[in-house]
DNA sequence: GTGGACAAAAGTGTATACAGTTAGTGGCTT
DNA sequence: AAGCCACTAACTGTATACACTTTTGTCCAC
């Protein structure tokens, strides 16, 4: 889902930090202060930058001059616009996976789909959701399209933090059965049926999510609007 | 050619390398080694090696660990994933333009069909493929959604470095009355005809791609002055 | 009690130092 | 002459040091 990374213990750090934020342990508009991240991953505030940065891009976080990083309060506005782009692209790909649809494939997908369901009926909300997006990065790596896939993984990415922030269980589990019902439109091959099913699968997960969910933030001016 | 350091050096020494890269005075698979950057742009390391890892993640070069960064060689099957991808996504963004198309929005469209215009008849081809590309991308941010812009821009520089090593004067002329074209159709609300025009469009940029146009490599006169 | 000036503390931005790795060179052996 | 090992030079990866900016806290004037 990322570049090639310039060092695993930069990684180390990314991923640390990105189950914070994503579970929530770090709240929309805390500071990620360089030298407190230096002591807790023991390493200099060199690496701990170069994370940033990369957080950065990932849009979790946002780096403001002379100030410092921030975690990222995503705007609802920005989710719909991210749920825009994925129905324009996802639609399209569905298209054309059918074309190409091979037993192998939909054996895959359906293995993926179990996968899903364990993490849903599971406790890791972080898991759940990073399984069920993998489900449209899968998709995307079947076709042999890496760039697809990279850009879709930073699309879903890049709304993780509104899905992990506002996404019901009950919701989860209509995700997973959604996958399955698309899975069965590709396995017949029957293109309308599929791209319809997946249009509509992502018009759910952002009907869904449940907006006006009240989370904790650390930004004063976020609190008061 | 040296560059104010005081404000984002970073950003100046991203762009000087940006512009070097695609006008091919750096040549695919050129090594670029820290210390060299550093002298030449009067910074240390540490802002050389930031713009390295920016020009990283926009794919113009690519970091090997512990050997250094060196100009990317964009494949010729990630070109294909790459115009795949626009395809998918530029068809649907036409598809809702038409929708929602407005003078204004038209009006703007043409403007900048004409700046196009002028940059085809020009000398400088960097100029020539960054507004061909932005054609496509202004399409978006008169849609009002940021995510798309950005998105298509990331997929339009990932491939400007393909663009300018093997795109003819004739091509991009043929692109801009494409472009003009698309307009028209967009302007006469006729949605059919917009979207396939872009299709087609697309499909044109990239079968006219000359990619048995051999380019030297490995060339490492630091032709940045 | 309020507001502003100013000083101290904390934090970021950049440069430099040092350690570990890679690549290249020369001489030695076979 | 080809192959191989040791050695060296160059380079990258990480830590540290320093300069400058922002923030915070205090004191005084009003």
């Amino acid at each position: 889902m990322d570049v090639p990374a310039t060092l695993s213990s930069t990684r180390a750090i990314v991923d640390a930090l990105t189950k914070a934020i994503v579970e929530h342990r770090l709240l929309p508009g805390s500071k990620l202060a360089e030298q407190k991240l230096a002591d807790h991953f023991g390493v200099s505030r060199t690496l701990v930058r170069q994370a940033l940065f990369q957080l950065s891009q990932n849009r979790l976080i946002r780096l403001e001059p002379a100030r410092g990083a921030f975690v990222a309060a995503p705007a609802v506005d920005e989710a719909r616009q991210v749920f825009a782009v994925r129905r324009m692209l996802e639609t399209a790909m569905t298209r054309e996976f059918v074309r190409d649809v091979t037993p192998a494939k939909i054996k895959a997908l359906r293995e993926h789909v179990a996968l899903e369901k364990a993490a849903v009926a599971g406790e890791d909300i972080s898991d759940r959701t990073v399984l069920l997006g993998d489900f449209h990065v899968r998709m995307a790596e079947l076709m042999g399209n890496k760039v697809l896939a990279q850009m879709l993984g930073e699309l879903i990415s890049r709304c993780a933090l509104i899905t992990l922030m506002y996404q019901t269980t009950s919701a989860a589990e209509h995700s997973n059965d959604e996958h399955g019902d698309i899975v069965k439109a590709l396995a017949a091959k029957d293109e309308e049926r599929a791209v319809r099913l997946m249009a509509e699968h992502l018009e759910h997960v952002e009907a869904e999510l449940v907006f006006d969910r009240k989370v904790p933030t650390h930004d004063i001016s976020l609190a008061l609007s």
